[in-house]
DNA sequence: ATCTGCGAGCGAATTCGTTCGCTACTATCG
DNA sequence: CGATAGTAGCGAACGAATTCGCTCGCAGAT
């Protein structure tokens, strides 16, 4: 049993920590519906239940087993995740350039004012700090 | 034979594209003393062509037959790419908000102050466009 | 007490990415 | 002309991720 640490999540156990995430904690039933509504995903249930399991096994998953039926809650939290998944996008297909991804994350969607403004603000924030 | 469109590149195949990004066309061997370089990665030749080739049918790679020895260049550009993985990465962990993203690239790396007037001049420019 | 439905879990089957061994071809070297 | 070295390619093998079938146990309904 656990592995874990050294490789991300992959597809569908990412799909399963964004409903961990969301819920704060679910059943595996509760974790079958919210896959198969979200996406195109008709897997039978018993192979959501296995994709905890092994996520139990690799430790990305806590599980609750004092309650009925089990409670899952992802192990990590989702800042967490986002942060190590960024640095790895920016490391892999950004030759480790921050700059250029945010550039790029800053052109690509369309920003409304208010969003950009909090990106101003944060910018503030970053240079009050530099000095 | 061709596949593609749906699914992103795999970690090695990324590898191998960033290296035929970076010489804009690469003969097989060339690919492969790169990819020793880079990585701790000991592998065959013989592994190097064949992921090639499974690349050239997945569309991710193109080759010009006409020289000896072949050579190889990425099908889409790397922006492309990164633009297109960073949407994904958006989508799946970030719930769809450029807006996160973008402030956890800038707090999570310390930016250098040339980098962060950069950031403030795409802005700049963004709020321009948007009245 | 039986039947029925759901929670839980195991192990086999499948798929996909990755690796390599082995063969064929070409061109150069002596 | 062989011998030698590098390129190209195919199919098998392996491991990891994903899928499911089938079994078991427990609760409530009949």
């Amino acid at each position: 049993m656990a592995r874990q640490s050294s490789t991300q999540p992959t597809e569908v156990e990412l799909q399963i920590l964004r409903i961990l995430w969301q819920g704060g904690g679910s059943t595996a039933r509760e974790v079958h519906n919210g896959l198969a509504a979200a996406e195109a995903r008709e897997t039978n249930y018993s192979t959501t239940v296995k994709m905890l399991s092994v996520m139990l096994d690799k430790g990305l998953v806590k599980r609750d087993e004092s309650v009925s039926p089990q409670i899952f809650r992802a192990a990590t939290s989702q800042k967490m995740t986002q942060r190590k998944m960024l640095g790895d996008l920016i490391d892999k297909v950004y030759d480790g350039s921050a700059l250029s991804l945010v550039l790029q994350a800053l052109s690509a969607r369309k920003a409304t004012a208010e969003e950009l403004s909090k990106v101003r603000a944060m910018l503030d924030e970053l240079e009050q700090k530099q000095r």
